[in-house]
DNA sequence: TTTTGCAAACCGACCGCCGGTCTTTAAATA
DNA sequence: TATTTAAAGACCGGCGGTCGGTTTGCAAAA
């Protein structure tokens, strides 16, 4: 087998453990099973237990920053097309990251999953000031923003983008169905409120940003349902 | 040695160790060693590593929650006063916890604490969350808030309020002394910025959200540097 | 075309150490 | 003295990781 090949089979197969058991719970001997490798075979591709969630961390970071830097490489008319174009492609990005593998992305928001999900977050934060620091940047070079330190607010922009996902977490806790809706609801409610929090920080009129993805909370609180109930609506 | 005494021992040198050397680095052993005690009374008083966290945990939460109660059970001449008299609570808390025991505050967002620092965070937040949703519904009530949900601007307010929080670890992260000045600024442009993203995100006039302690970024920058460098500002 | 040389890929027994258990002992309390 | 509580420490299974040895693939030599 070729190393890239390898490579990615390892990550591929140690990512499907990782969400659905937790990084902890997941055994060398879990992954090595279920890649049909020794623990040679492992160690020669990898440095690691920790240097395989390292890399699967890079490929998400990676993805998103494919997805984001041709934002920056176009020409608008007004820094605010730059602007909602940021907007355009994160909300894809979530979106299709959701609805593609929704269970497993459910499940990375289980609590077993906190410190997964921590380091998760962090990775894609990073990822991503760099990239938004710019566009705000370039909003105060233009004018059309006044801030104290653009890379700060853009940190605090992002921050307040990641909100929703407390909701998230909370959703996954529910303890019966109607638990579950309304806590869906404040995933919703959260989006909308985060859109018009970074508006405001940042100084725009109400309705610039926007966040929230048409179906995205529905989406999610249906595989929450999924996840936790049976067809009787009774607690799995 | 008396059960509530042997049992806050234990806490006392686990909070120690777990700051400073990170929780997954710090073995039993340590613990055991530092208490001066053996295993099997150790779990006597503990069912496992882990509740011994929680533990610790917990006493932050309970500290910061009879800190903020009282501001609930008294009365004011206007919402905006209870409004006030909740951040001047929070700002103290702050600035008191993070003065009092400064290298083991600094330590604790090095790194290798990420997940410990995590789970502290997501405790104090939940602490925080309840409290300040019921200062908000207030407001809502009085008719000085317009807002979708309380219990959600609640829970952003108190995420944007952790924003600092990153520009903390990257301070730790500097390998010169001129990029932790630079940072440490950024702790405090956070700091102020996040009053104001507040404000706006709830509908108040700028400056009503005060956040930022009187020399709380100076104090951290210091601690920082005493951390990481010595007198002749070399990287240790 | 066949042989040879060799590094990359892979194997799995083995290691040290971790968190946690269990049986035993000592002290306190009644 | 009888009973409960606190503490001791040898011990355990299983974890992540190592290491010496084996196989494989492939280019160069014969």
């Amino acid at each position: 087998m070729k190393p890239e090949e390898r490579r990615n089979q390892l990550l591929d197969c140690a990512q499907m453990l990782f969400f659905s058991k937790g990084f902890e719970d997941t055994t060398m001997q879990d992954i090595l099973a279920s890649a049909g490798v020794s623990k040679g075979g492992f160690y020669h591709h990898f440095k690691s237990k920790d240097e395989l969630l390292e890399g699967i961390l890079n490929r998400f970071v990676e993805q998103t920053q494919t997805a984001l830097r041709p934002v920056l490489e176009q020409e608008y008319p007004t820094w605010l097309d730059l602007y909602h174009a940021y907007f355009d492609v994160l909300r894809a990005q979530m979106s299709d990251g959701a609805r593609a593998r929704l269970p497993l992305f459910v499940m990375m928001f289980q609590d077993r999953n906190a410190a997964l999900q921590q380091r998760m977050s962090d990775a894609i934060y990073i990822a991503n000031l760099e990239i938004f620091a710019e566009v705000l940047q370039r909003g105060v070079r233009s004018g059309d923003l006044d801030l104290p330190d653009a890379e700060v607010a853009a940190g605090l922009a992002l921050k307040i983008g990641t909100t929703h996902q407390d909701w998230m977490r909370k959703a996954l806790r529910s303890t019966d169905l109607s638990e579950l809706v309304t806590t869906g609801q404040k995933i919703d409610i959260s989006l909308q409120l985060q859109g018009i929090a970074i508006d405001r920080m940042l100084g725009l009129p109400d309705g610039n940003t926007c966040i929230r993805a048409d179906g995205f909370a529905d989406d999610i609180t249906a595989g929450i349902k999924d996840l936790l109930f049976d067809e009787d609506g009774q607690l799995k």
